[in-house]
DNA sequence: TTGCAATTCAAACAGTTGTATGAAACTATC
DNA sequence: GATAGTTTCATACAACTGTTTGAATTGCAA
């Protein structure tokens, strides 16, 4: 056990490169270097090189999702096991755009790690994501229970929607500052988190989205 | 220029095993093999690997593209440079979303290449991405046209929930299908696009999505 | 047929990658 | 202060990568 010293000078550094350069471009000896440690080092300590991206994803996503959980508890609570749907949607996305969005030069490193890990996708963190569906249940159980008259399917695709809109707007930010020539405000996290929320209630709440297209024909 | 019957072998081949494998382990040499034809091949007719994925990517999406603004112009010129928000909408998704969904089986090789190429994420395709944000200025200008009472700012956020939407659908239509046990039906392209556009519909033309959040102390 | 360019091919190249090894340095316990 | 266990280190390994080379082959025009 002793010092550990190394072992977190390594994920600081791993998670510091891998924010910056992306996991394409970033090798063992990249992260030893910055480490300032012996390239065994990690081998030693982490078995392997996805072991250790996983433990950095992992770690983080924890995080996330006990805050999401926290925030979801709490609103059940309020409401006595049925909460309004606006805050469900608002524990759903809210710790995810906080964790990633923010002003750029205060994001923190982790914040800067997951946004890579949601732009890149690389084997580790793509099984650890996989295990993220009984965790998202857990949010359908809260919807349906605070929209009994929605149907179950309608529930599947606004909870699909809201977390589009809250990956995508933090995966593309870049692209929606440049087109939008700076004037749709990243930094504002609430502000987004709210924009996100309102769409995704509208989405859930809103008289019965058509099920179908207008005219089967009017498609190609 | 003789038969081209190597360069369409290497390309024919290249994306059924990009679709297949992902671009991570997927080798020139895994392609030649494939193709059956020499290694050397696909340096002498395309310059580098990743001039042949950028080829494969930019020969897809152009003609994606093309749809889109075929769409596009067709609705404008009914309403007479004024098009119908919803008719726009589905300009913009409904060519991406009818290329990369639709039943599995009957599925095509570029379609499936093109779902990779949108969950990986690899140099030479980002590099083309980036230059999609002129494509995109033409639908901000329609959509301006069409809603001239709206914001720039919420036409910008309009646009990009409406692309989260398609492209998070698009990226984790196996994921939704999971967690949904079957009963989101994404081989219903049509319902899937009718989905996607009712809802960018609403976010765009709401009674003004709130700008701020309910309260600024709310959060966290 | 001859000549010339385009194409194919086997082979090698040069570089990088993650991982394994075994000795050395350290640390704490008795 | 010797011992046992942990940690560090330099170094080598083995495999794989995209790319290049130069000779062989092909196809076509004169």
């Amino acid at each position: 056990m002793a010092s550990d010293h190394t072992r977190s000078a390594i994920l600081a550094a791993a998670e510091r490169l891998y924010a910056d350069r992306g996991f394409g471009d970033v090798t063992l000896r990249d992260i030893v270097a910055e480490a300032g440690v012996n390239l065994a080092a990690v081998n030693y300590h982490f078995g392997s090189k996805d072991e250790l991206i996983a433990e950095l994803f992992v770690s983080r996503s924890i995080a996330t999702n006990r805050e999401r959980l926290r925030e979801l508890k709490a609103a059940e609570e309020d409401g006595g096991c049925r909460a309004p749907i606006e805050v469900i949607l608002r524990a759903l996305v809210g710790p995810t755009l906080r964790g990633c969005l923010g002003p750029e030069n205060q994001r923190s490193t982790a914040a800067r790690f997951m946004i890579r890990a949601s732009i890149e996708s690389v084997p580790p963190i793509r099984r650890i994501k996989n295990r993220e569906i009984d965790h998202l249940r857990k949010f359908v159980g809260a919807m349906r229970r605070s929209l009994p008259d929605r149907s179950e399917v309608d529930i599947y695709w606004g909870l699909n929607f809201a977390l589009a809109m809250a990956h995508h707007t933090i995966r593309e930010s870049e692209r929606l500052t440049k087109l939008s020539e700076g004037k749709c405000d990243l930094d504002d996290v609430e502000d987004v988190i709210a924009r996100v929320v309102s769409v995704a209630t509208m989405a859930l709440t809103a008289g019965r989205m058509e099920p179908k297209a207008p005219s089967k024909v009017a498609a190609r």
